[in-house]
Parts: C-alpha cells; sequence; structure tokens
DNA sequence: TGTACATCAGTGAACGCGCGTTCACTGATGTAC
DNA sequence: TGTACATCAGTGAACGCGCGTTCACTGATGTAC
C-alpha cells in the first residue's frame, strides 16, 4: 500500500524532523504518552520507519520533542490566561489576580488537551533536567514566584510562608489537575469540577495570606 | 528450565490467585504498573502464564488486584500515622494534629512505597467506580471528612471553605506526592524535600483556617 | 556551463523481542453409588 | 470400602501483534573544477 505521500514525488522530504514531531504531537494529543509511537508517526508523514533515525536517535528522543512541545504549550495557555483578566490598581489584589489565573490556565489546559498535558508529565528516560531546561527556568514559574514576592513586599504573605511556595501552590493545582483528569475523580460532572477547581484557587490564596487582625 | 516450583511436585497449587497477585505486587513496588506482567507472574510462580486465566480473566483483572492492595497499603499507612501522635486536648488543634498525620501518611507511603503508589493511582480499564469501592468510602477519607467536621463545629473553619475542602486537601498532597516522586521535582535532596513537605502540610492548615480578629 | 563525485536523505526487508491470549490436552481431586 | 467418572486446575505449544531498531541499499542534491 504506497502512501499519499504529498504530490510530487518529493523523495526528499524537506522538513521531516517537523513532520515526524507534528505527527508524534498529534498522537499524544489524542491518546497521550502511550500512543506516541515512531512507526506510527512514520506512518502518518507518509515515510519508512527508518527515515526517522536520520534525525531522532530514537523513540526517546521523538517523545521528548513531544514532551517539550507539551510544556510550552501549557506554559502559553498560563500566560493567555494571566493577559486575559485586566490588572487591578491595589497591588495585593493585582498579585491574587495573577495566582488565580495562573492555576486556572494550568487546570484548564490539563482539561482542553488532556493528552497533551499528560505527555508534559509523563516519566521520560533521560532525567529531567537533562532533558534541557529544569523547571524553575520556566517562564510561568518566575511569574509565579514574581507574584509570590509582590504578596510578600505587600505585607500579605510573611517569610515563613514564602518559602517554597512556588512548589506548594504548584502542588496544589498539578494535584487537582491529575486527580480530576486521570485519577480516581475524572466522571466528575462538569459543573461540580468548576466548583472545585474555583474552591481550590480561593484555598491556595487564604492559605498563602498571613492572618490579619481585621478581614478586609 | 524447569522452574524451581516449591517442594513435592504439586500439581495442584492450592492458592495460585493470591500467589500471583503477590508476584505481581512484588513486580508493581520494584517497578510500577508497567512491570505488572502476567507472563513474569507466572514465571515467578512457576506456573505456565496459562494457569493464570483459572483465576484472572486476563492481565486486567490482575493489574487490578495489584491496585487494589496498593490502595489498602496507602490507607493503611495513612492510619498508622494517625495513630501515631498522641491526641492533644484541645479540639481544634487536636483536629490540625490528624489532618496533618493524614497528609504525612500519604506523602511518606509515596516515599517508601513509590512503585506501588504508582500503581495504586494508574490508568486501569475500567472506570474507577466498577473498579470496586470509590474513594469516597474509604476510611482515610472518612477520616479526612470528619476532621473537617470538627473544625466547623470549632469554628475554624466556616461554610463556604468547608464546600469540596476533601477534595482541594487531598490535591494538594497528592500533587505534592506526584512531582517529587516521578515529576519534575524528584532528585530534589532530601531535605529540601522534607522542608516542602512540611510547608506544604502548615500550607493546607493555614488555607483551611478561617481569618480571626486575633491571632493566637 | 557541464560534468564527476561526495554526501545527504530516503527505501525495503528483516530481526528479535515479549507480550496477552487461545487451543487441545492431561494429571489430580473429590463425589456418588 | 472400593471403584467410575465428572470436574477442576494445571500444561505446552502456538498464534498474532506491533513495536523499536539495524542492515545494505539507492535516489536526489549540491559542490569543485
Amino acid at each position: 500500500v504506497t502512501p499519499p505521500r504529498s504530490e510530487r514525488g518529493a523523495y526528499h522530504h524537506g522538513d521531516l524532523a517537523n513532520a515526524l514531531t507534528k505527527a508524534a504531537t498529534d498522537l499524544a494529543r489524542t491518546g497521550g504518552p502511550e500512543a506516541v509511537v515512531l512507526r506510527e508517526a512514520a506512518r502518518q508523514v507518509g515515510v519508512s520507519p527508518t527515515a526517522a533515525y536520520r534525525h531522532f536517535a530514537g523513540h526517546g528522543e521523538l517523545i521528548d520533542a513531544v514532551k517539550q512541545y507539551a510544556l510550552t504549550r501549557l506554559a502559553a495557555a498560563m500566560e493567555i490566561e494571566l493577559a486575559a483578566a485586566p490588572a487591578v490598581p491595589d497591588r495585593a489584589e493585582d498579585a491574587y489576580r495573577r495566582l488565580a489565573a495562573l492555576g486556572l490556565g494550568y487546570v484548564r489546559f490539563a482539561f482542553s488537551e488532556p493528552g497533551l498535558f499528560r505527555t508534559a508529565f509523563c516519566r521520560s528516560e533521560k532525567p529531567p533536567e537533562a532533558a534541557g531546561i529544569t523547571a524553575a527556568d520556566t517562564r510561568p514559574y518566575q511569574f509565579l514566584s514574581e507574584v509570590l514576592d509582590d504578596l510578600v513586599a505587600v505585607g500579605a504573605l510573611d517569610e515563613v510562608r514564602r518559602e517554597h511556595a512556588e512548589l506548594v501552590v504548584w502542588s496544589t493545582v498539578h494535584g487537582l489537575a491529575v486527580l480530576l483528569l486521570e485519577g480516581p475523580l475524572r466522571q466528575l460532572p462538569e459543573e461540580a469540577r468548576e466548583a472545585v477547581v474555583a474552591r481550590a484557587i480561593a484555598f491556595v490564596r487564604d492559605g498563602l495570606t498571613v492572618p490579619r487582625t481585621m478581614q478586609s
């Protein structure tokens, strides 16, 4: 069965590396990391499996490329959400607003692209920081750090609570996405899900806020 | 190569279902859900792969048995931690103590038995509630609910914050375990890890506590 | 401007692997009479 | 108490599958002269 490779017999594809990554990404989008299969990606591009080895060391490198892409998409989703809500004058209030936006972007991405989300966090052969940048170098992570710093500057967050706050906040949001998406809580009706998400975001705010003598 | 099946030729094993589950559990313990392979479990018990089909419908049922066991072990770890710390007289304080114990039991189990923990939450073929009991019927979940109710009774938690609190708390602790264990944060040095866990638990307490006019 | 040739980017067939599962079977067990 | 026989719990060989990967190759491209 001759695959329907585009038009005039292009023996040299010209951009095979990208085409394969794209195909692999589509597989991941549909079926998660398990669905990223080198042979299938080649099949979809209309190329022999061997050809992939001109551009990737093997399956591991291919899936790492997808992973990288998925992480980029997640970051983009967060940044979009960040830019969506208008800034508010009060500095503390604006920090909370940005915090909520980052969290919302995270879980919304998880739900709109479950396959990519799962791929972004799937185990890969090589250790995480060898795979590329470490999480802390990532833009959303830095935005989160900034938000936390702002909360400190404004007096809403004390130094003890500031410590490791990135990871703790991340954990809440990540755990929420995982439990709702693939954990024992999938199948939760959509409205309940959204209520939980809203509650979780408020919970994060409360957990970071240092007790005050008077509640505003 | 004749497998070393125990002593006198026991053609009938007598307890093969349990033996296979145990072998499969050991595989999961070592290598996580991916390592649960029907043929290998049979091999370790010293029995032909076909024999397994007398006791399990197939691979799916075998891994579900392991999953069930892993969840039971997780629950046990939490209950042990719960019983470890002595009760304190103040009711609110005791609720916080129990809350911390449940969370600590959760992440400690994840770290002491990473393979089982991963298996407990791996995707299985059949939908979660068909696999057996739903999460809410589980003892630790009920303990958590009780703790939250106590916090309400004591005035530390208002009704708005009470809603969905189980899931939110669970998310934080689960996300923490996942990120530290298999996520981008594995390889975190142990002491940093423990500091993060401690911080997360305090964060949960703060996130649940309703603001007071005076801080105790 | 044309040609020789190195290099690049593909092909196609095949390998070995180990899995889950099925088939027809046989050895052991226990129950009815 | 002994024997016939149904049932149960195993065996062993084989199936098909699809994967990742390697091999020797060939068609296309571009550069030197």
